[in-house]
Formats: C-alpha cells, sequence, structure tokens
DNA sequence: CGTCATCTTGATTACGCTCAAGCTCCGTGG
DNA sequence: CCACGGAGCTTGAGCGTAATCAAGATGACG
C-alpha cells in the first residue's frame, strides 16, 4: 500500500496545457516523497496519473534484479497508461512531486467527455512515440551518442535551451540508456573535454556546443 | 508512389478477430510484392493498415544507414498507426502478401462506429506494449537472451508452438535485435549445440528444450 | 566537520563487432 | 538432370567498445 495521501488543497495550479482542466477536475492531488512508489511493477492498472510538480520515472525490473527505466515524467506530462490491465513499469518519485490522480471509474464514468478523451489519446500517442524513439536509441545507437541523445532531449525539454538539469542519479540514466554508471560518467567527461559542454556540480550543465550535441544525437 | 494495386476479388475471408469486420467492410485490398515498400518513412501517415496475408516489417533508417527494424506484422496485426502525423518507421512487405488499408478520411467519417475505436484503440495498446518488451529487450538482454527471446515469441506466435518459421533474414533479425547477422548466427549455432533448437534448413526449426529456450528469455 | 552515498577515474576483461573466408541453398540455364 | 552462379548464412581470427572490478574524489547532509 502507498504512503502516499491525498491533497485536499483547494487553490488551482495554472492549467499546464489547453485540456488540462478535464484531470483537474476530476483527479484527486496526491503527494509522493522522493523514492516513494506510485506504482508497482504488475500491480492492477485502474488509475491515470499526471504530474503537478517534481519529476516521476517509471522502470521495471528482470528477475535477477537488471533495470531498465521506461522514461521520467515531468509536470503536464500523463503517466501510468497501459496496454493491459497491469503497470508493465512501476513508477517511483524521483524526486518529491505531486501528482493528479484520476481513477479508470471516473474515467469510464465520463467517456463521453471529448477533452478527457483527447488528453488520453495525446498521452498514448506521445507514449507511443517515445517508446519508438527509445528503441531506436537502445538498438543502434553507441554509448557516446546514447549520452549525448540523452542530455540533447533534456536542454530541449526545459524552455531554456543552453543548460540543463538532471533530477535523477547515474545509475538512472545508465538504466534509461542500457549502460552502466561508470560508462555514463566516462562519457560524459569525454563530452566535457570536447568542450560540448561543461558541467556545474553532477546534476546541472551548460551547453557549450549545441551544434555537436545534435549531430551526436542524430 | 507504391507500385502496389488494388485488389477487387469480393471473396471475403474468414474474419481473423470477432472485430475484423469493420475494417474488412470498409477497407481496401492490396497486394504488395515482397520487398515493395507499403510506405516509406517519414510519408504523411493517412492510413491504417491491416494485414491479411504474408508479413510485413517496419523499420527506420538513420542517416548513416544504421538500420533499426520496429517490428514484424502477420496476418490480423493492424500496423501504420502512428502517434503523429508522419510515419517514423518504413513498412515492408517481406513476403509477398495482401493488406487492407483503410483511409484515415474514411476512418474519421466513422468516428462512432464503436467497433472500429475498440479495433484502433487496440491496435495502439498492442503497438505499446511491444514496444515498451521491444525496449526491455534492447536495453537489458545479453545477445543470447535477445535471440532466445526472438525465437521463443516466434514459438508461440504461431498456433503449434513446438516449431516456429522465420519469414526474415537473420539481417532483419539482426536489425530488430539490434545485433549483427553474424552474432545472431553465432547464437542460434550455440543454441542448437545446447540443443536448446534444432534447425532445418535456415528458415525452420524446431524447439528441443521448451524450458530452456523460455528460462533464457526471462 | 565527519560520514556516507554518489560520482569519477583507472586497469583489466569479455562480449559482440569487423573483416574475411567458406559453405548452403536455391534458382537458372546448359 | 546436373552444373553453375549468386545471395544468404555460417564460421573463424582479431579487435574495440563497454562491462566489470577496484580505488579514489566529490559533495550532500547530519
Amino acid at each position: 500500500m502507498s504512503l502516499a495521501y491525498p491533497l485536499h488543497t483547494a487553490h488551482q495550479t495554472k492549467p499546464l496545457t489547453t485540456a488540462a482542466d478535464a484531470i483537474d477536475e476530476l483527479g484527486l492531488r496526491m503527494a509522493f516523497a522522493k523514492d516513494e512508489e506510485v506504482y508497482g511493477q504488475d500491480e492492477d492498472a485502474d488509475m491515470l496519473y499526471r504530474v503537478v510538480s517534481g519529476v516521476v520515472r517509471t522502470s521495471r525490473l528482470m528477475s535477477d534484479g537488471r533495470r531498465q527505466v521506461g522514461d521520467f515524467y515531468y509536470p503536464g506530462d500523463v503517466f501510468g497508461l497501459e496496454p493491459g490491465d497491469a503497470h508493465r513499469f512501476a513508477a517511483e518519485a524521483l524526486t518529491d512531486c505531486v501528482v493528479l490522480v484520476l481513477k479508470q471509474s471516473t474515467l469510464r464514468a465520463h467517456a463521453d467527455d471529448e477533452a478527457l478523451t483527447k488528453i488520453i489519446w495525446e498521452a498514448a500517442a506521445r507514449e507511443l512515440e517515445r517508446a519508438q524513439e527509445h528503441v531506436m536509441l537502445l538498438g543502434r545507437k553507441s554509448a557516446f551518442e546514447k549520452v549525448a541523445s540523452f542530455l540533447n532531449e533534456i536542454t530541449h525539454r526545459g524552455a531554456d535551451s543552453g543548460h540543463g538539469d538532471l533530477p535523477m542519479s547515474r545509475q538512472d540514466i545508465a538504466d534509461y540508456l542500457g549502460l552502466t554508471i561508470e560508462t555514463v560518467s566516462r562519457t560524459i567527461s569525454r563530452l566535457q573535454t570536447a568542450a560540448i559542454i561543461e558541467f556545474e556540480g553532477c546534476r546541472r550543465f551548460h551547453v557549450r556546443n549545441d551544434a555537436a550535441l545534435a549531430r551526436l544525437s542524430e
């Protein structure tokens, strides 16, 4: 059972997308502490979620402990949508975060709500698009290209594309890219030596050569 | 422009799923010769497809020629559904095949058709599920496990699970698994040496040790 | 300021890739 | 019917990239 608790604060945050209100109205706001589980692998998928603040990570474990990170979800992103009726990946709070939770039953009761249907369809589309991109990255890119792609995406995800913040650990990055932490670390060092990026601390970086970073990402 | 031509044969094939009729009725039947392109990478996605006979492969090329195979589609499978409005992967006929083609415009005209909506939703769900499984395979499995997983899935896709047919080349398998043909070939040889599978010719095999194959697939 | 987790760096190993022959199978033509 | 040719598959030798094993360095937090 999750330790998360519902927040009954009445104040509305600014809608993050034009269609955000459907979930805003129907959903329940919950807070999760860093490293807390939102839902577990193989649990029933009877909720839909949207990040309000913080970052969520989905991941899946193999029986021998190998881990694959599915994706990272930022404020505004919908997650928890599953092709089947069980969660194939677990979802964990990467940082302290607030999440809007919507029951599937509520969802079905509003099946005729066009705005809601649109949100779900767009979430599914985005999920599929990212999974396909992930397949490309994992299947055919070198470690160097993987790390460059990852950092490049981080910089373009935020509004300001000259720098990036990494809320996730090196282990998270490694498990997302299908590498080891050592390889991620070494590759980041090489990117710095090549004057393509520059880190201040290990969780924040600036892009020195945007074109080179983009080229390495293919 | 595709060389495929519409077939106006009136005879109906047996529906492959209970909900198959919606596409059967609205779609146009087209034949594609082996290696012919159904649609190209980055083309507009304005059709939805379902395999009637034969096998279809989706793939994507990087600018330097590296190729990633997205998936293989068998009779009954829907493909061509895209998260955006362009095809991220090309689709090619792996064998001579017949495909049902449905225009997006026709599809929108029947947006209220529940059966059709269900087909599309299920296709999207299946697509996402397979992409996620693919991510797991590419990110965290060894060459041995990748090949074993692949062969295991082939055997369970067909009705008779004791054997498998490979309509695709070693290159196709390699590009699906993120390996080279040599590694695929060597791994298959090792699986035979280990008496887990047995090939007759290079496109057909029997499973000798189902448990071992399943275990290697995780 | 000390402690511990996280990250970086180094040395070595190994898995899968590359390059290079052979081999098999199948279609084609003599 | 068999010989030939070529594409696709297999096998081998050597190499390179990323993994593993092992210390250190950094930095967050009490």
